[in-house]
DNA sequence: AAATATGGTTTCGTATCGAAACTATATTTA
DNA sequence: TAAATATAGTTTCGATACGAAACCATATTT
């Protein structure tokens, strides 16, 4: 019973060593976001936190938004919040038409930070070293894990509004499915919590 | 100057889209890994310890090579594995040799949860989803920029045996060039901290 | 033999995290 | 249209993670 257990370690199948990978890659990472905060006396979880929230729309930009993102529970991510806004590197805003609904905007000082931190440098230089063609290779690939993933632990997928299922092209220009909002050509290029192929 | 950086954020270069999947991938098996530890109690980072404890040689099964694996401190470390000892899934074996040394080494109940635990099944069911040739493509990439960030980080490499440049095929068997020690096959197939290519 | 290096633990203060209770506003139901 | 329920978000609490630094034991160097 034992051996058969222990030989299976033995064997590194490759979904073990895509884990491995993935794990360790995400410690590093950490590991140096954990050092780059350090002068913010940001903590990783937070700049996780505010690097997303530079990334995402305006349907996106919330408390639960976050929350989802992130994998953590509201509470907690509350907390994060409180922190960032406290250290002025977002602002909160109230929702028009829901008074329910807060959006979190990413402030000057906090896309300043974030240009010089986020990714951290070294990994940028690490990634660099492969060729353009290997790097857009590995993005296809793991996006393509990642959207297994996700739709086999049903979440969402927080994708890039371009690419979306409800983002639809008329004459009038690029509206959205499903708010019917009209979209810009930026706002197309920001990720969605309600991302769907 | 705002619009500069902005418009950074505005375009996803490819260094900033691997970084997002990677942490994404994490955050996802983090959540999955503190569901999975529930039934014993025990901590996204106390299955990562164990789980890298049952991939290592004995070389690498130390509290300060754990340290170095997740990238965390000693102190912290020495805490994580008291709990992974108390609940009898590893045990201490003091070095023979240098009596400063203990050894850890996965009981029969620790590798019993970890196959059925790590890696968590959905993400082995989102990664089988792919083709065994996207698989090993995957694998290969990513090896290649934790090699370079791990170089530029200043890091040890944590690789396989087999693949280490120290590893030396004779008429005798195989010999680990930096102890002088003979290894077994399945030697070489465990993960050790001073791999170097 | 003394100084230093290495492997490891303990202690302490700060931060993270989930769970649950709570508030306020929206939506649904009856 | 009033009551019930759902949703967005905060607060509080207790358990755990984490780094820093002090500490101990054994090895190695001087």
């Amino acid at each position: 019973m034992l051996v058969k257990y222990v030989l299976t370690r033995y064997y590194q199948a490759m979904n073990d060593e895509l884990f491995n990978l993935i794990e360790r890659l995400a410690n590093l990472l950490r590991q140096e976001t954990r050092a780059e905060g350090l002068s913010l006396g940001l903590q990783p979880v937070q700049q996780e936190a505010l690097y997303y929230l530079s990334t995402c729309n305006r349907y996106s930009d919330t408390t639960l938004a976050v929350t989802e993102f992130l994998g953590l529970t509201k509470g907690t991510v509350s907390q994060s919040l409180k922190v960032l806004e406290s250290k002025k590197l977002i602002v909160r805003e109230k929702d028009k038409s829901d008074k329910r609904i807060t959006h979190l905007k990413v402030t000057e000082v906090g896309n300043i930070f974030l240009a010089e931190t986020c990714p951290p440098k070294k990994f940028t230089e690490a990634v660099t070293q492969l060729s353009g063609k290997d790097q857009s290779n590995t993005a296809t690939l793991l996006s393509e894990i990642l959207r297994n993933y996700q739709r086999t632990a049903g979440r969402n997928a927080f994708g890039v509004c371009r690419n979306c299922k409800f983002n639809q092209k008329s004459s009038e220009g690029i509206v959205c499915g499903l708010t019917q909002e009209p979209l810009s050509t930026e706002d197309t290029m920001l990720i969605c919590r309600e991302y769907c192929t």
